[in-house]
DNA sequence: TTCGTATTCTTGTATAGACAAATAGACAAT
DNA sequence: ATTGTCTATTTGTCTATACAAGAATACGAA
């Protein structure tokens, strides 16, 4: 019956594997009994020792539990809802941009269902990612919500390769790998650009300066958002006043390009910074210089990071709800209810604050 | 000789308890071998099936490694390095304040070291906090970095007793619990406080008025702290531009208050904010009502958040180097180096910008 | 009915012995 | 020098048996 006597297969592991999958298929329920150590040898025509050498190694997997004289009885809560389930989330930095934001989205909706959220900083380095995912293969982490690095998409493709041998189901946030079939939540860049591009056009702008690094996705998309809504209203695009050619952000780094853009003031009326922390060096900046803005020149950013000293138009990003989605996406990826990729992308919005002047009214 | 043959303990288990000890002693050296079960049968006088009984339970400890043929070894890294340590910090919100400086430098210290940080934003309450307490105990933690919330000390203490019982345990960073014996990691925060009103004062400013929450150890001490200094310079305190009765910070709930001392402004000429949230919702509200700092009136703050729109003076403390203390202080305690509590002091420093007039040189 | 005691069942501990499987090491053949 | 073969050793798997310990249950006395 259950067990085959020539099989290579050692017998106790062909008792315990059984074991697994009726417990495993709710033929014995959690909390109900399993029969007793007598009744197996019976039932199998082993001896009690390897028997009992099956139901330890269950007991040891959390499987089962054995009370002296009561019996063996199958564990109420199963392995691994035990332990509650951990999630890693690798973002580059948790104390800049969007990051914050969204590492509270996704703890959040851990927290409500009792899941755990280990925090990595990959400061967009492939190298400290690298050593991150090791520390969380290390830590049975059961999914990963990741950032994919300012690196190449070879090497982000290796990263999650990494997991995925493991059988670790990774989710992208923000970010994506291009030609890659994998779970990720995004905003649309693409329309949400192309709509603050035609925002600016409509109130009379036609020299639109941008700036981003194309080193990621999000601000790729937002440069081809940028393009098409300038084609799409037959103005020409103006190359010298658009900064693409640039690596991850810091204050230190973008200062020069963004002060020698801001003294060709001339040559555009508006700058549309590939984010809000850009926005942001544009305003301290032209403080620094004596200009105001938008008197000087307009700014929009994108994001909305809640900045509460400048009155910045930008593209708002529902950052929390992205959160919260790589979350749901993640957990339901982990526990098989969905199979073939999926990807989930929020709407933007545009909110009008008080950074861009309206060139029709002078 | 290592089996006592009439002990009520099983023989397996004294067997097993000898190998540990022998393992933790360093007599049996990681990576060495250990004898072979045949000898262990001769050394102790047991049955081959009972050794085998001790050492299969080693293994599944993760002490030993069985390999066959080769004999059985002592693991190289002994049982929960192998699973790096986890280590769980409660902050308020990873999103405001200097939350996400000290969670980057508790992360940091921790990815040097190889262990995990599991996030929970307590929001400041005692229940959520409470919540986050059952699920790391879930999750196994093997020790707790907490930010006390903004209850009182007894359901703070009530807190740490759930850790302590599991024997798990807890540094306070930041803010600690009066009259409790517990390692915390802080900055001297009457000592800064006092500076810093000597400043003012030493600037000319002897109508100071100050705002604070007194919920919190932290901002209690400052507010002595200015008390002190304000005396020792036979400055009469003037109870009515002295702000503590207020709950824990947000812009709503303090936007009142704030408006209300920014209205009476002819009964000061500075302000010490308990914290640069609250000066930054001065500079805010102060933009709003047509005012500048520090024309109008002078405004410091404490912590020095990384504000780039604002020219703060304020005290500097080091958030990042908080972090790091507390998680080394963590796993000292988890590796039982430390035993009496320990208390780090870090010092802070005074950042002067402009947001101070000095009233001597009109 | 209630309480204490004896019985019985189930897991816990322990022994003795056997064959299987893998491999280090010695030795032989190429 | 390399390759193949054999042997001894060590862990892996398995059987059969025995008694101990603890808990549920049945039974009998108060």
């Amino acid at each position: 019956m259950i067990i085959n006597k020539d099989s290579a297969i050692p017998q106790y592991f062909q008792l315990q594997t059984w074991l697994m999958e009726q417990i495993d298929q709710g033929i014995y329920q959690p909390g109900s009994q399993i029969p007793t150590e007598k009744e197996l040898c019976e039932m199998t025509g082993l001896a009690r020792a390897t028997v009992r050498q099956a139901i330890g190694n269950l007991v040891g997997m959390g499987y089962l539990e054995r009370q002296r004289r009561r019996g063996t009885f199958v564990r109420d809560r199963g392995t691994d809802a035990e332990k509650g389930t951990i999630i890693g989330i690798c973002i580059p930095d948790i104390r800049t941009g969007y990051a914050p934001e969204l590492a509270r989205g996704v703890e959040d909706e851990a927290a409500l269902h009792h899941h755990s959220l280990v925090l990595c900083n990959t400061d967009d380095s492939y190298v400290k990612a690298d050593h991150h995912a090791d520390r969380l293969l290390k830590a049975a982490v059961s999914g990963v919500i990741l950032i994919p690095t300012a690196t190449s998409d070879e090497k982000n493709r290796a990263l999650i390769q990494k997991f995925a041998r493991r059988k670790i189901p990774v989710v992208l946030a923000d970010r994506t790998i291009p030609a890659m079939e994998i779970d990720h939540v995004t905003t649309d860049n693409y329309q949400g650009a192309y709509k603050m591009t035609e925002y600016l056009i409509q109130k009379g702008h036609r020299k639109i300066a941008f700036i981003v690094s194309t080193l990621f996705s999000t601000e790729r998309a937002r440069l081809e958002g940028y393009q098409a809504a300038m084609e799409d209203h037959h103005i020409p695009l103006d190359p010298s006043i658009v900064i693409s050619n640039i690596g991850p952000f810091s204050r230190d780094s973008y200062r020069k390009p963004v002060e020698t853009l801001i003294k060709r003031r001339q040559d555009f009326t508006a700058v549309f910074a590939g984010h809000d922390r850009i926005a942001l060096l544009f305003y301290s900046l032209a403080d620094e210089m004596g200009l105001s803005i938008p008197d000087d020149f307009s700014l929009v950013g994108y994001d909305d990071l809640p900045f509460t000293t400048i009155s910045l138009t930008t593209m708002h990003q529902p950052i929390y709800e992205m959160g919260q989605e790589s979350l749901r996406l993640i957990m339901a990826r982990i526990r098989g209810e969905i199979t073939a990729p999926k990807q989930v992308v929020l709407a933007s919005h545009l909110v009008e604050r008080s950074s861009v002047k309206d060139l029709h009214r002078k």
